[in-house]
RNA sequence: GGGCAUAUAGCUCAGCUGGAUAGAGCAACAGCCUUCUAAGCUGUGGGUCGCAGGUUCGAGUCCUGCUAUGCUCGCCA
């Protein structure tokens, strides 16, 4: 039992209310010296005729008349209670939050707030998602880092999660490639340079289309050829696909993303005949304008379309037969898209259409968008080569990191500072998605993608390496003691630099669920990144291997290595790799 | 025109179900490396929380209207 209910218990009885109402009220005040755990007291003024400040000392002497001090029960866990104001403030002893949050997080070892919750439950996470044939330049970085980080989120809930990479591999813009490969496409470039090469033909495409329509309508037929089994264009499309794959394999191999299924949205095109069977079935489909819709005017929607005039399929339909498709194949609990806000009008009509089909788990889908990366001027076109990709962005994060150790740490073996290089200058590129609240846009800038210091990945993998350091130089005779730490020696930290790092390593477990109930990793992001600052505060402040004590210095260091687990756990969560030194 | 977002310090952003003096980082300025990694720490300045009403003991937070910006609204994905 929490002490917020114990409290709440004890307040219901005095003030004959609900206990689970008390709880919800109760609140964290906003500056530590006023407390841990707070009432306000202004809502019970009215129904017991008192001011709220005579409601709180009237508690206050309740409280402690009826549970007598320096007792074992919850009330020995506090110091004191506080009436201030129309507040009712309790505080928590420190040498308890010292040695309780301690011992859990020692328990915890390298999976602090971790669970099993999620046990027998498998979550879907469609994220990366990239076009074939297309760069993939930062806009893509968002999905692929936010994805991995909720799927990393759910995995840690014990939630089986399977992480799809739903291939942007079908549609009209396949027919315009294949006619613009036929008209202008040159294979030696393709072999050396793939996605350049088909970039270069499908700008032309475009180009040229403006000035010649009849292109447009020559792309739809290939594309229709190509859905219909056409020999010569799925030979055209097989072979754009591969190459595609084999270029965006390299980013996911560098950034440790590995996908269970890439299917893409080829593979779900054939299945959609029995889903316009079942639509036709219950009497959704309606024909309009030659097309076939289905009305969603209930849902508040327009009206979904579902089959073109022309009988070729959509990508609703597409996204539609895969839903159900995940579903027969993966039983899955959570099936959710990690995809940018403008296609939230789409999501809202693909599940409002599962919901009229009956499909069970229509509310089960979920749609996680996030903000647009854009330029400052605009946004970022790949038809007009206006783009940064990917890896040209993680090259020079890495790069600048590789001078910095060049810089501060010129002993280090080079092969060592490579690898450590490339851990950070990744780690900064992925902190930098990560951060913000996902639908925040993100306008592109070199200078803050590439700026290390404040609220950035490698102040945080700093802080790691700190505390890495500390037990590297402890003498053995302390580092021996380590892993029998007392109670008593860890109930030595009560200093409020002390307490501010332990209330942050206490906060933890919930900052990591928060995240992925919300698919929100910046919640257990910024989290961790107060726990590095107060923890960088406390060092700079207090000795740890000269405390003097050599008590304390154990302490410290148990809150040393409290704090760099911690961090690392936050770290791998959000998919950026710890060094130890830096 | 309909729908959905967003608006907080010079810039980038937090602010949990309404609660005590609105917080960080960057930038600016002033300090701190013979002492556990200075990619760090400490301090100073900087805010009519877009505007106007309303609800409430109490509003950055909830409601209404307005303004600005972005996205979106069947045969692209």
């Amino acid at each position: 039992m929490t002490l917020e209910r114990e409290i709440a218990g004890a307040l219901a009885g005095i003030l004959d209310q609900d206990r689970e109402e008390i709880e919800a009220a109760l609140d964290r005040p906003p500056r530590p010296e006023m407390g841990d755990i707070a009432l306000p007291c202004f809502r019970y003024a009215k129904l017991l005729r008192k001011s709220p400040a005579a409601i709180a000392q009237d508690l206050k002497a309740r409280l402690e008349a009826e549970v007598p001090g320096g007792q074992a029960g919850w009330f020995g866990s506090l110091d004191r209670i506080e009436a201030d104001g129309g507040y009712l403030n309790f505080f928590i002893r420190r040498d308890y939050r010292a040695r309780t949050v301690l011992r859990q997080s020692i328990e915890a070892g390298e999976r602090p707030g971790a669970s099993e919750e999620g046990a027998g439950r498998t979550v879907i996470v469609e994220y990366s998602s990239p076009n074939i044939a297309k760069p993939f330049h930062v806009g893509h970085g968002f999905s692929t880092f936010l994805g991995e980080a909720i799927a990393n989120l759910y995995e840690y809930g014990g939630f089986r999660v399977e992480r799809f990479n739903h291939l942007g591999d079908y549609g009209t813009q396949f027919g315009k490639l294949i006619v613009a490969w036929r008209l202008w496409g040159d294979p030696a470039a393709l072999e050396q340079a793939p996605i350049r090469e088909l970039t270069r033909i499908y700008v032309r495409f475009h180009e040229e289309a403006d000035s010649k329509p009849g292109l447009e309508d020559e792309a739809r037929q290939a594309f229709s050829r190509l859905e219909q089994g056409g020999e010569a264009e799925t030979a055209l499309w097989e072979t754009f696909r591969e190459v595609s794959l084999k270029e965006f394999n390299k980013i996911y191999d560098r950034v440790g993303i590995a996908f269970d299924n890439t299917n893409g949205e080829s593979f779900y095109s054939p299945l959609i005949p029995e889903v316009v069977d079942q639509l036709q079935e219950k009497g959704l489909l309606e024909e309009s304008e030659g097309a076939q819709v289905v009305d969603l005017e209930a849902f508040g929607l327009n009206p979904c379309l579902i089959l073109k005039s022309d009988g070729s399929t959509i990508y609703a339909s597409r996204d539609i037969a895969a839903a159900l498709w995940r579903d027969q194949v993966y039983g899955f609990y959570k099936n959710i898209y990690v995809v940018g806000i403008p296609q939230k009008n789409h999501f809202n009509q693909v599940f409002a259409v599962l919901e009229r089909l009956g499909f069970p788990k229509a509310r089960d889908c979920l749609h996680v968008a996030f903000g647009t990366v854009r330029f400052a001027e605009g946004a970022l076109a790949t038809r007009t080569g206006n783009v940064v990709l990917l890896e040209d962005l993680l090259d020079t994060s890495v790069a600048k990191t590789r001078a910095l150790i060049g810089d501060n740490n010129p002993d280090m073996d080079p092969e060592t500072a490579g690898r450590i290089a490339e851990r950070i200058g990744v780690g900064a590129v992925r902190y930098a998605y990560l951060r913000n609240s996902r639908e925040r846009d993100i306008v592109f800038s070199w200078e803050e993608m590439l700026d290390f210091e404040g609220d950035t990945a490698p102040y945080l993998l700093y802080t790691v390496t700190r505390c890495a350091s500390l037990e590297r130089k402890a003498p053995a005779e302390i580092l021996a003691g380590l892993d029998q730490v007392t109670d008593g020696q860890l109930a030595l930290l009560v200093s409020d630099q002390e307490q501010e790092v332990i209330k942050e390593i206490e906060r933890f477990p919930a900052s990591v669920a928060a995240a992925r109930d919300s698919a929100e990793p910046s919640l257990m992001v910024r989290q961790i990144m107060t726990l590095a600052r107060v923890f960088n505060s406390f060092y700079h402040t207090s000795k740890i291997l000269k405390a003097g004590d050599p008590d304390l210095t154990l302490a410290r260091l148990a809150l040393a290595r409290a704090v760099g687990r911690t961090l690392v756990a936050g770290l791998r969560l959000a998919g950026i790799e710890p060094v130890d030194r830096m």
